[in-house]
DNA sequence: CCCGAGCCTGACAACGTTGTCCAGGCTCTA
DNA sequence: TAGAGCCTGGACAACGTTGTCAGGCTCGGG
């Protein structure tokens, strides 16, 4: 007996990519299709006997239940959508595995998207998502309209955007508190001695960095601080111009003592950029980072908890399926100061 | 005109979770069954006229095909599976986005599940998206035993195993040199003058780790060195057991000078072991981690490139879909060892 | 004026499963 | 022993889509 199997052995009696069937299991076991139909289910109300027969035929056919054809007729396909924006980056990975874990003990399957911080490819994804009838939708939207979902919500699709809010449309929302987290973080830096605080974050049309922007200016504000345009870069956070941004500020005409950074992947490259720089320059970083307690100083950074965030939210989203949510919240979740060294370094002038 | 839309809000003429079908289209338009499938599809010959009526009734019942049917009709469901450990670990993240996009390429859509290293977690994984009929599925097995997909393989599943090899099925399979990777980290440490070298990593059962330690045995065979067993300590991955034993080595009656660490979180581990001792050991360790070059010292490793594991795999299984591939192979990726400082400290005794 | 070609259109079956309903055989009781 | 009730099994329709095929229409040529 072979110990190995080849793509090219075939079942006998059966045509490559042509699966067996419940009404060709029934015709081996020698009884009705509903009667296989009930073990495959364990419906009761089948004869141990008829029980064996059917399960040999199972077997000896390979037969696995087609779930499409059952999608179909019940309704349910136990299966829910995350669109995210980028599965790699760190902070969406333990989202997106705290939303698998959810669904998973409601029996569900997940399938994920990333949108590539791409609005109409948000858009495609989502509504390829509707298309195969998933029972509800978890969102971290790149895009800032989502009335091309409200078709799909008043047919049942339940839905919960994560991170960032939904636009023009009444759905449940879970977010962390961008505003407070990136008050918290500067007020931090202000309160080490710092008045020349730069910030650097993502493209100001995406809602957490538009918050945590804001957040940085009240915080500069409630402190009787004005702020200077040249100390705030807002854009894509690729290395390039992050590194362009912060080199800028550090050597402008009014050089910045300190810098709050919008997102790990700004903090990342900022660490990088001080590293490289002779005078100390303090640091807060928006999102916790990887090994950040063991750089020379540590990281101090506002963190925001991505698997409670994915958790909540894929939570909430069964409990619209089962009927127990009816009205849209919003639910922010709050974020923590931890504090390592790096912002609590004085002002060098 | 509102602005935004409410959950409780129904289409007319629709029930709650029961959307609009073709058939409800065509009676609205006053067409045929046939023709509104044409029109959704693109098929050509349709009037323009007919054409404009069919898309009013789309737009104002709010209509969106029903792909479960399409699939369960066309046989292809245009979705592959990915089953992996943990989409949280940073190493999987990339190589998921990686198949992700190739996928997308092929106008596929995937559906990813973590088997939490648990070998009946992941066959319950498979088997539940075989019953989904995914067109294909990528595979970072748990187990060592997959004759459970010999009839789904037969059945003309595609399959592709990734970063670990099948057990007792012949499918493609794309891993890292885990031998070749960890026999050049520890020669590295070697030819910088160490020759008490530990090894911490994962549980033996695990075929990369298997590997990574044969690879650390025979370069230190290859060296002349006999090793003790203290040094060699293989287990779950967990930070109390690893701090364990990363402890032991160094404090035991004939201590290491060098460690050579079998993943990156095992890797992360002994950085902060090693970051409160007084003593300087040198490390090296598998898998590239995120600011390793900015600690001090830099962290020497054997990256192997998840993102590349991964797009490999995929192109792998899609010519299989194609037809282009018939003959299982076995691909090994290289590795590439990235010299940052911890790997050439010279022996400290 | 008639016929055939070509273009639109729609009726119908099929995909594989599950829910409904009914038949037949059995047991149990009066 | 007859009737009631239960248990097992199966026939059939339905889920929403697409492929097949045939019918009807228009238009041009003979």
């Amino acid at each position: 007996m072979p110990e190995t199997t080849r793509r090219t052995d075939r079942i006998p009696g059966t045509r490559y990519g042509n699966r067996p069937t419940m009404k060709d299991v029934a015709a081996r076991a020698g009884v009705g299709l509903k009667t296989v139909s009930r073990v495959v289910n364990g419906e009761p109300g089948v004869t141990p006997e008829t029980e064996r027969r059917v399960r040999e035929a199972i077997e000896a056919l390979g037969f696995r239940r087609n779930d499409s054809a059952r999608v179909l007729r019940k309704g349910r396909t136990a299966s829910i959508g995350l669109v995210l924006e980028d599965l790699a980056d760190p902070f969406y990975g333990p989202l997106s595995r705290a939303v698998e874990e959810v669904a998973r003990t409601h029996g569900a399957l997940l399938i994920n998207g990333s949108s590539a911080e791409d609005a109409d490819r948000e858009q495609e994804l989502v509504l390829a998502l509707c298309a195969r009838r998933v029972d509800g939708l978890v969102v971290i939207p790149a895009g800032d309209d989502h009335r091309y979902l409200a078709p799909e919500i008043r047919a049942g699709v339940a839905t919960v955007f994560v991170d960032r809010p939904a636009g023009h449309i009444d759905v449940d929302v879970v977010v962390s508190d961008n505003f407070g987290g990136a008050h918290d973080g500067v007020s931090h830096l202000i309160a080490h001695g710092h008045r020349r605080i730069g910030f650097i974050g993502d493209m100001p049309r995406i809602h957490t960095a538009a918050e945590r922007l804001r957040g940085y200016r009240t915080a500069m504000e409630d402190a009787g601080i004005t702020v200077a345009d040249s100390w705030m870069s807002l854009g894509a956070t690729d290395p390039e111009r992050v590194r362009r941004a912060a080199e800028e500020m550090l050597s402008g005409p009014d050089p910045v003592t300190a810098i709050f950074t919008g997102n790990n992947r700004v903090t990342v490259t900022v660490i990088r950029v001080l590293a490289g720089h002779a005078r100390r320059v303090a640091l807060v970083g928006f999102d916790d980072i990887e090994l950040a307690d063991l750089l020379r100083p540590g990281v101090t950074v506002v963190a925001q908890d991505a698997a409670t965030l994915g958790r909540t939210a894929a939570e909430r989203l069964f409990r619209q399926l089962d009927g127990t949510l009816l009205t849209p919240e919003r639910i922010e979740l709050p974020t923590r100061l931890i504090t390592r060294g790096s912002g609590e370094l004085p002002p060098a002038d």
